[in-house]
DNA sequence: GCCAGCATGTAAGGAGTTACATGATTAT
DNA sequence: ATAATCATGTAACTCCTTACATGCTGGC
């Protein structure tokens, strides 16, 4: 019986700490955070119950780090075994199909039951928090300009940015021809 | 108390019952399936148990019919309070924010600890199933072009292509690169 | 003869979230 | 003062999936 696998979100954990370093699960937790880009962000619950699980699989053990006055710390760390895992899913697990919750969509999907001046405010604010979203991902790329520890973020960042600048190009459209009440205007072209 | 939101997945089957057409389970189940390119496809049981609950609700109301031979059919057809829990849902409920999980990106944000000839290889296949859904989106998007009631179906189809085909264009150049042992080039540019 | 499609439903469990609880320190 | 950050952990719950169970019809 093949043991099934863990799923991916344990992996980006494991994945956190293999640069060796020991970190707290707090510090996991932020770091998790920059995955919401193209991977969600798991609650910070779900950060500690995967580092339970993950080492009581040994792939990180942990150790008590006293401190005064604040509680105790626990400090994970990867193990050989830890490694292996994550290399070996890393380069040869399948391929997951790429999944998106896109709630503006999923509106204007059923647009005919929706008003249209909700539909243009609605667009209005995606847009909106796009271009925040834009704007953090600008950051992480010029970071990298500096740091060539981050490539790979660096360039999943720039993959990032492309690709929601085309959302943003078109939501714009979108938006312009649902204000002229236009919305066939793409057939004539 | 102000009663807890209904998830959008709710919504969503209840919005595929607004043409007020009776639909069995299975017929629903079918149609949730064209949601996947923007909000993925919710398993069969779940649409089963998002109607029991959507009864329970009486935003939705179903008759069993007999069928010889085959088990008995449960016809579910919306209600008036569903058609207004609806209209309220579209039009003022909060946008949630856009989830995204790419295992593809997810991959490549450790591409330190990967095979780059794996991640090529992993890279091809992105590409190759990408194309395999930009084919079906144009699908969609060509059966607008013939029925008017698919006016928002459509656009959506339209706007996954256009931000699919930047996504495929990107990872076309990245695999380049990858392969060039390139991947800084971008800085000189 | 077998598989795909039609058609529904349950059981078990995994994945993930929110909310709560605790409490020190540092910055505003 | 009070809010944010550091720091961990649990309980309760929802969402969602996989797998199983059943059985007919029509096509290859």
């Amino acid at each position: 019986m093949a043991k099934k696998p863990l799923p991916s979100t344990a992996y980006a954990v494991l994945g956190l700490l293999m640069p060796t370093t020991p970190m707290s699960g707090y510090e996991i937790r932020k770091a998790a955070e920059q995955l919401r880009y193209f991977y969600w962000s798991p609650a910070q619950s779900q950060i500690y119950s995967e580092l339970r699980r993950l080492e009581a699989l040994h792939y990180v053990s942990s150790i008590l780090v006293s401190q005064s006055g604040k509680p105790d710390k626990r400090m994970y760390k990867i193990t050989s075994a830890g490694q292996a895992a994550f290399t070996t899913w890393i380069n040869t697990a399948p391929l997951d199909p790429t999944v998106v919750k896109h709630p503006m969509k999923l509106r204007l999907f059923f647009g005919d039951y929706a008003d249209l001046d909700q539909l243009s405010q609605q667009l209005q604010s995606f847009i909106d928090t796009s271009n925040e979203t834009l704007a953090q991902l600008y950051i992480v790329r010029e970071y990298r300009e500096m740091d060539p520890s981050y490539q790979w973020p660096g360039l999943i960042a720039e993959w990032s940015e492309t690709v929601l600048e085309a959302e943003v190009k078109y939501a714009k459209s979108l938006l312009i021809r649902i204000q002229n009440n236009d919305l066939d205007s793409f057939i004539e072209e």
